[in-house]
RNA sequence: UCCUCGAUAGCUCAGCUGGCAGAGCAACGGACUGUUAAUCCGUGGGUCCCUGGUUCGAACCCAGGUCGAGGAGCCA
C-alpha cells in the first residue's frame, strides 16, 4: 500500500491528489452527486463524488456503499468554507473494500442497552471516539507525571493469593494444585514492597470488584492508579493528591478543550477550576457539615452517595476528607497518634457529584501492630507474613493513594455513567461483547 | 440482594374500555449537481420477551419467569 494519509494532516495536502482509507460514516446523494462523509480514525472529511469526475464504476459504487463499508477515496484536496474540516476531497477514484447493509447504530437516538449491545461498533462513534481519545490522554498525563518525577512504574501481579479485605468482592479463579486464586483487588500492598525497594513507585493495572453494585460509579473491572512513597507522611500524600490532580486535570484539558467543549458538550470551567489548594477537611468536620446541611449522619457512618453529593456540593473544587474512624478502614491504615479513634487516610471527592475518585493515606509502618489488625480481622496471618516483613526489615514511614481512572474520566468528560470511560465495560450484569 | 419502571418492526415508540398490528426513522428500489440528521416518490419488514391462566376473543387482564433501565444497599 502507498504511504498512508490521514485526515488530521490533511492541510498539508492542499492541492494535491492524495488516498484516503476508512470508512463511510454517513451519505448524502445527489442524482450526479454523492457527498461521502469519510472517516479515518484521525478525522472525517467529505468526499464529493461528481458524475463527470470519476469512471462510472466509482461512481456507482459510491452509490451503493453503505454506512460504515470500507473504502478507499482519490481525489484533490480543496479548502472548503462549507465543511467542518476546512477542507474536503474531489474525488478522482473511489474504491469500495467491504460493507453490508445495515449496520445498526444511526445518528439518530437509541436506547442505552441497545449500544450497550453494540458497543463493539458504537465505539466508531463521533462521542465514543472523543472519550477514548481523551482516556489516552490521561493515562499518558498520568505515566508522564510519574516518570518526570522519578517515580518507578513496578506492575503487581494480577492473580493473587489472597484479599486484601472481605473475600465477598473477590472474583476467584482456580489455580492448579495450590486450590483458588483471586483477582486482584488493588496493587497497593505489592505497591509498598516496590516503595521499599525503588523509593517512589507506582503501580498502574487493572483491578476486580465483584460487587453488585449497580450504580453510575460501579464496574466489576476498572484501572487504577497507585503511587507509594517511602518516607512520606500523610501531608506528603494530600500534597501529590493535589498536585497530581492539578496536573492530570490541567494537561488533559489543554490537550483536549475542543473535544470536551463541542463532541462531548462538557463545561470546562469547571476543570479550570481544578486549582491549588484543593480544601482539606476531616472526615469529623465533615460530618458537622452534612448535618448542618440537614442530613441524619453520626460520627462513625460511612458517607453514602447523598452525603457525598452535599458535600461536594459546598465546594468548586476536589474536596479532601481525612482522618476517617479506624473501623471505617482496612487493616493496614496507620492510626493518628493523637487520636487513635481516626486512621491516617484521605480521600479526595471529586466536585459536580462525581464521586469519590481518590482514596488513600499513610500505612501503619510497626510490625507489632500491624500483626495485631491482622489478627483484629481475622485475616490469615501466614498470608501476611511477606507484607509483615516490609516491618522487619527497614520498615519507614510510608503513604501512596489510589485513583481510579474511569471515575476520573467520567468526570473530565462529564459523563453521566462510568460504562462510557471504558472502551468494553464489565458490570455485575454484562460480560459482553 | 431490595425498590421502581419497562419489554410491540433493525432503532425510538404509539396502540384508548379486551375486538383486523401502527407511526417516525433505518433498510431496499427510484428521482434529484452543494447536501450537512438532505428532500421527494415507492417497497419490504412482526415469536407484540417466555410459560401458563381467565375469556367467545388477549399486545392489552392475572400468575410465574427471563431480560433491560433507574435508584438503594454494598463499595479503600
Amino acid at each position: 500500500m502507498d504511504k498512508q494519509i490521514y485526515v488530521a494532516d490533511i492541510a498539508a495536502e492542499e492541492g494535491k491528489q492524495v488516498t484516503l482509507r476508512g470508512w463511510l460514516y454517513g451519505k448524502r446523494s445527489g442524482g450526479k452527486l454523492h457527498f461521502l462523509q469519510v472517516r479515518d480514525g484521525t478525522g472525517v472529511i467529505q468526499a464529493v463524488v461528481s458524475k463527470k469526475d470519476v469512471p462510472p464504476e466509482a461512481f456507482a459504487a459510491a452509490e451503493g456503499a453503505h454506512q460504515e463499508s470500507s473504502l478507499e477515496v482519490s481525489g484533490t484536496i480543496v479548502k472548503d468554507t462549507r465543511s467542518a474540516l476546512g477542507f474536503e476531497m474531489h474525488v478522482s477514484d473511489l474504491r469500495l473494500l467491504q460493507g453490508e447493509a445495515g449496520y445498526p447504530i444511526q445518528p439518530k437516538e437509541h436506547g442505552i442497552g441497545f449500544l450497550m449491545e453494540q458497543r463493539h461498533l458504537w465505539l466508531r462513534s463521533a462521542r465514543q471516539r472523543a472519550i477514548l481519545s481523551v482516556r489516552h490522554s490521561l493515562i499518558k498525563n498520568i505515566r508522564d507525571y510519574f516518570d518526570e518525577r522519578g517515580f518507578t512504574l513496578v506492575d503487581s501481579p494480577i492473580l493473587t493469593p489472597t484479599a486484601c479485605e472481605g473475600t465477598s468482592t473477590l472474583f476467584e479463579v482456580p489455580y492448579f494444585d495450590l486450590g483458588k486464586a483471586y483477582l486482584t483487588q488493588s496493587g497497593q500492598l505489592y505497591g509498598e514492597a516496590a516503595a521499599m525497594a525503588v523509593g517512589k513507585a507506582y503501580v498502574f493495572g487493572p483491578t476486580f470488584r465483584a460487587e453488585k453494585s449497580k450504580t453510575r460509579r460501579h464496574l466489576t473491572e476498572f484501572w487504577m492508579v497507585e503511587p507509594e512513597v517511602a518516607f512520606m507522611d500523610l501531608e506528603g500524600d494530600m500534597a501529590l493528591a493535589e498536585d497530581f490532580l492539578v496536573e492530570i486535570v490541567g494537561r488533559t484539558l489543554a490537550k483536549h478543550r475542543h473535544e470536551l467543549t463541542t463532541v462531548l458538550e462538557r463545561d470546562v470551567t469547571a476543570l479550570e477550576r481544578v486549582q491549588k489548594p484543593f480544601p482539606r477537611i476531616t472526615y469529623t468536620e465533615a460530618v458537622e457539615a452534612i448535618q448542618k446541611a440537614g442530613h441524619p449522619i453520626t460520627w462513625g457512618d460511612d458517607f453514602g452517595g447523598d452525603e457525598e453529593t452535599v458535600l461536594c456540593k459546598q465546594y468548586d473544587r476536589p474536596v479532601m476528607v481525612h482522618r476517617y474512624p479506624t473501623d471505617l478502614k482496612a487493616f493496614y491504615f496507620k492510626r493518628d497518634p493523637n487520636d487513635p479513634k481516626v486512621a491516617l487516610g484521605v480521600d479526595v471527592l471529586a466536585p459536580e457529584g462525581f464521586g469519590e475518585i481518590i482514596g488513600g493515606g499513610q500505612r501503619e509502618d510497626d510490625y507489632a501492630t500491624l500483626a495485631s489488625r491482622i489478627d483484629e480481622q481475622k485475616l490469615p496471618r501466614e498470608a501476611f507474613n511477606w507484607y509483615l516483613d516490609l516491618r522487619k526489615y527497614g520498615s519507614v514511614p510510608h503513604s501512596g493513594f489510589g485513583l481510579g481512572v474511569e471515575r476520573t474520566l467520567g468526570w473530565i468528560c462529564g459523563l453521566p455513567h462510568v460504562r462510557e470511560s471504558i472502551p468494553f465495560p464489565r458490570l455485575m450484569e454484562r460480560l459482553t461483547p
